[in-house]
DNA sequence: GTCTATAGGCAGATAGAC
DNA sequence: GTCTATCTGCCTATAGAC
């Protein structure tokens, strides 16, 4: 069984790791084909025998972060929405976001990135409704601006050093539940 | 008096809100001259009457916040450093936030913004020197990551309802300083 | 799998009429 | 203060050689 298999052309994942790289500095629309091909020393023709199209990077690029947070809300349906089981939910939301650290420096502050309806769009939904799961039943408007910055506290780990990330964890988790709800995480 | 000041133009002032409008929505780098133009019912060669160029657009917009946070960090210099003073930084810079609300959400997920050097590069230290301000001297590493997750409650107020931040002001000082130091705000 | 060459379009910016 | 017309350059994307 040496089958290749299709995930792993060294090329395409040097493209992909190139075009992530550039998109967080300069942004989506900020970053053009020739210097992604520039960078990997061919021309930037050379890319579309590996992409079909631009937008194609980033969609590789975020499917893998979007699936996951798919699951998790997924996941979460089943339950019945008590606070540990919302803990759960932050937890699992904050892990996933830690594991995708690089990709989320570059999604969660790109504009571009926003306006494209398969990464955009998707991304804005199911953070809407990790907001709704998060929400309790008998959310007043405070509960509602504490989920906010729930997910505000998660959102601030992209914003830190990767290598500090596994140590920051612990640390992070308990700041987002206690902004939900006033105590540290249950479970 | 009737002298009109530099500052009612009212043709500039439309396309500014207009300019702040699709940089919100498609970014910087994602939005052309021609549609701002088009949106305004006039050509684009007449923005240049107003504009010299492009990115003066991003640097007006951005300018009044920018000279406000400036603001609120030389006077906490003044300071002693303790925990009332930090308290104090994180309200101040929170009520900027909310009153610079439509511009900040703009400017706090566009990459292309970022690249500016008199925009993004000088929010980079601003926000930067915010953090040393709130990060005590006596800080460990966690106290760091907390310092971090405060600034990011502060962010998450770019996602809120215009209309409910008035309302939502308090929640939001106080989740920033429980996740800060573990208590509510101080003074 | 990477190349050269090029099509076709739209960007930012300028000149000068009105 | 706004217009038309135009310049220059870079963009995405394609065609076809090697």
């Amino acid at each position: 069984m040496s089958t290749p298999g299709p995930t792993d052309s060294t090329t395409r994942e040097q493209v992909l790791a190139v075009a992530l790289e550039l998109f967080t500095v300069q942004g989506y629309d900020g970053t053009s084909l020739r210097q992604i091909a520039e960078r990997l020393g061919f021309t930037k023709a050379a890319l579309y025998y590996h992409f079909p199209a631009k937008d194609s990077l980033v969609i590789e690029l975020t499917r893998p972060w979007l699936d996951a947070v798919s699951n998790l809300i997924a996941l979460s349906h089943a339950g019945d929405g008590g606070v540990a089981e919302r803990d759960r939910l932050l937890a699992d939301y904050l892990d996933v976001f830690i594991s995708h650290h690089a990709v989320l420096r570059f999604l969660n502050q790109d504009a571009g990135a926003h306006k494209h309806p398969d990464v955009g769009k998707r991304a804005q939904a199911l953070v809407e409704a990790l907001r709704q799961a998060l929400t309790g039943p008998d959310a007043d408007a405070a509960a509602r601006v504490r989920v906010a910055c729930a997910l505000g506290v998660i959102h601030a780990v992209a914003g830190l050093d990767p290598a500090a990330l596994p140590e920051a964890r612990d640390t992070v988790l308990e700041a987002a539940c206690t902004v939900l709800h006033g105590s540290p995480p249950a479970g």
